[in-house]
DNA sequence: TAAAAGCGAATGAACATTCGCTCGCAAAAC
DNA sequence: GTTTTGCGAGCGAATGTTCATTCGCTTTTA
């Protein structure tokens, strides 16, 4: 019988969901064909339907793939001593070093999350994931007494998604957004949430002073 | 020659639109055919075809719907007499009154304006409309003296979209959420993002206590 | 009565998927 | 050690369907 072929199997698979991502994050979903993912992956269609059964098998694949970076995100967050630093770390992860491919490949995944069920359902769970991560994040801070008890932290957590979302995005949009410009102000704003107070540390930015 | 027929061929291209937006909405733009169109504007494709001269122009002609109606909203708030009043009420706009079929056919025309450069022409006209928008409402705001020099209007600005935004698709993603209840924190952290302070009156989600 | 509006079957292209085939390897048979 | 054999992997032309768009005709309207 062949043997250690299920880890080249595996290989495979991951190359075709790379060229795939290429292709998608370049065309769109319904802009690329699957020939243009097989050349692509130089495989010819009738081997890359050995790997998956559609074209739909396919997105399953990457947002499935997708499902599984966010959990080990919220493992390394969970893990870290500091926990505004932590957050800090996945904010910059997320928003400055996020390629933009990727993130129009997010975009993609959430349009067709809408008329397919299977992509809906691989989508509700990532979602559920960050969030109830980041309840679980917030309310071991306030049992450590990082943040104080009275915050409601649904609302936080909401806002705080929100946010980081609402500035993922504005990177696919607006080519001139410079993440890293707004860093200190979005962990100013998370301090504030979490909080209620002014941070000393991480001041908000200031207009740039004349002559700088 | 036929008078008059402008205002009813236009009254007829509304329609067109209406149609074709409650399918985008449904199925997506590639998801839905122009027979469905058809059949949702009861009309025949012969006909249709009278008024658009492509599936893309139908879109075309959503985005630049949209694109008015942005317009429209700016001059409204502009016109309102308390800054940070109109901000609450475009805000509730656009994150509580707006149906999700809205926010889905927003999430279409975003995916769809990464492969057709007409679409995404006129979606940076609207994001730029958006931004430069706001920064007028900020800097007469501090002209004003409802915010205070030193705050840098660019960063608060693409804070606050971001923000608006976040929210915006958190209600087509998030079924439970309840954009109300976080309506009131929004307004506290604008606050903060363009004052620096706390605001006193806007009080922000507390946790509700036991027996509420 | 002529132009405009509407109709819907026909057209042709694009594309996901299938199928019958070849190739090369590795283990079984000798 | 050589030959045989069976299987996994790959190939790419062919298939059948879906769908945007067209065109020649009819109906309505002013």
């Amino acid at each position: 019988m062949r043997r250690a072929s299920t880890q080249l199997q595996m290989d495979r698979r991951e190359e075709i969901l790379a060229a795939a991502k290429r292709c998608f994050s370049r065309s769109g979903f319904h802009g690329t064909s699957m020939q243009e993912i097989c050349a692509e992956a130089r495989m010819s269609p009738g081997s890359l339907y050995r790997y998956f059964p559609s074209k739909e098998a396919i997105i399953a694949g990457i947002a499935e793939q997708d499902r599984a970076d966010v959990a080990q995100t919220f493992r390394a967050i969970a893990e870290a001593p500091d926990f505004f630093q932590a957050l800090a770390y996945a904010a910059r992860h997320y928003i400055v070093e996020e390629s933009v491919e990727e993130i129009c490949l997010q975009t993609e995944i959430k349009a067709e999350s809408r008329r397919n069920p299977e992509i809906a359902k691989i989508y509700a769970t990532i979602e559920q994931d960050v969030k109830s991560g980041m309840l679980n994040l917030l309310r071991s801070a306030v049992a450590r007494g990082d943040i104080p008890s009275h915050i409601d932290l649904e609302v936080a957590a909401t806002m705080l998604m929100a946010l980081v979302d609402g500035l993922y995005w504005r990177r696919a949009v607006d080519p001139e957004f410079d993440a890293e410009t707004v860093l200190p102000t979005l962990l100013s704003v998370t301090h504030f949430l979490l909080t209620g107070e002014r941070n000393t540390k991480n001041e908000m930015a200031r207009r740039p002073a004349a002559g700088e």
